[in-house]
DNA sequence: TTGAACTTTCAGAATCTTTTGAAAGTTGAG
DNA sequence: CTCAACTTTCAAAAGATTCTGAAAGTTCAA
């Protein structure tokens, strides 16, 4: 069946945008809430929000108390209005670095210190050229993560990337590799 | 309390890495079992994994099933023996281009696809200044799943990009810049 | 201070995902 | 062919996650 109003292609752009935020590890309605904030361009109440959705109150409060912890959506203040509304963040780059980022922690703080825990234990209770390896394999494991700790910076360091501007990618690439490299060398 | 034993550091790490996997969207156990498979090295049996991570036959054949569809593990023959026996691919940059390819090709078949059919209905059923500022902001929307997916399939056409070598992401970052370009120039 | 308008919270319901355990299926040796 | 060894499948259980609806909380105008 074919959207024919003007609403349900707008639940046809945000319901498209929820799954590609549920295949990254989010809620759908995450995704689709702010689609519709972004496509009206203007700011909305949770209650309108919440009817063209179909989502309850709870749902809609829950939802924009999350979206603006990722700072992807606002509230803002409309003087005479009682009510909260809200609006989209649109700037790209900014809410991919958030999450981006948000995970490159996750990864810095805990796992590397697992993984290295793990290590230190095989190292002293392990003999023999087996268990050796085991301990170089994890090593391996560790260096990985830091490797991909150093991109993913640097593509966080890169600040400036506009992802409509074509030209910054050179700008991008360069840090990348200045970064990368420098690394190694301290190594 | 601090794992002592060889088995309890495995499994520390194991964990680890189980959490990260999670973390991007996939089940536990594969990043569990995986990371098993990889620090012993060598081919090791359903039965065996189990006993180690705790695991049910069942859970394990469909672990072992994942894993092997997402070309992560791989199954090998043991001449005289009885059962499958597993073991990891250990190359990290041929694990992640799978996974970061098969989330482009979300992107690129269904998602735009569902964009452009909302945008073709609010250009036919909309009138007026909003409603054109909304079709335009639609646009712009799928100009930057464009660019993610442009970006995305460059990063995968730089096959040759060895994590463990950090010259080759010099190559990475030409390769993506140019590609972005190329394509900016077509448009 | 009160009441209306709105938002948040939260227990329970609904739904989705993952695991278990056992039955059914497969394979190869003898 | 038959049995034993192993693997896969699948229904039901367990476990998570998300949503609803209503109660409690907050805020502001009067």
């Amino acid at each position: 069946m074919e959207p024919t109003t003007e609403n349900e292609a707008e639940l046809l752009a945000a319901d498209a945008i929820g799954d590609v935020i549920e295949h990254w590890g989010f809620r759908k309605a995450l995704g689709r809430t702010w689609t519709v904030l972004y496509l009206d361009g203007g700011a909305l109440g949770a209650a309108e929000l919440g009817e063209r959705l179909q989502m309850s109150a709870g749902a809609m409060s829950t939802t924009l108390t999350e979206l603006q912890r990722w700072a992807v959506v606002r509230k803002v203040w409309i003087p005479g209005e009682r009510r909260d509304f809200f609006e989209a963040e649109t700037d790209f780059w900014k809410m991919i670095s958030r999450v981006v980022h948000e995970r490159e922690r996750f990864l810095a703080g805990s796992v590397r210190e697992r993984l290295g825990r793990a290590q230190a234990v095989l190292r002293k209770t392990s003999t023999g050229a087996a268990a050796r390896a085991r301990v170089e394999r994890l090593g391996r494991l560790m260096a990985f993560a830091t490797m991909a700790e150093t991109v993913i910076e640097s593509f966080l360091a890169s600040r400036r990337v506009d992802f409509g501007e074509f030209g910054n990618l050179l700008a991008l690439g360069r840090q990348v590799t200045a970064a990368a490299v420098g690394k190694a060398r301290k190594s």
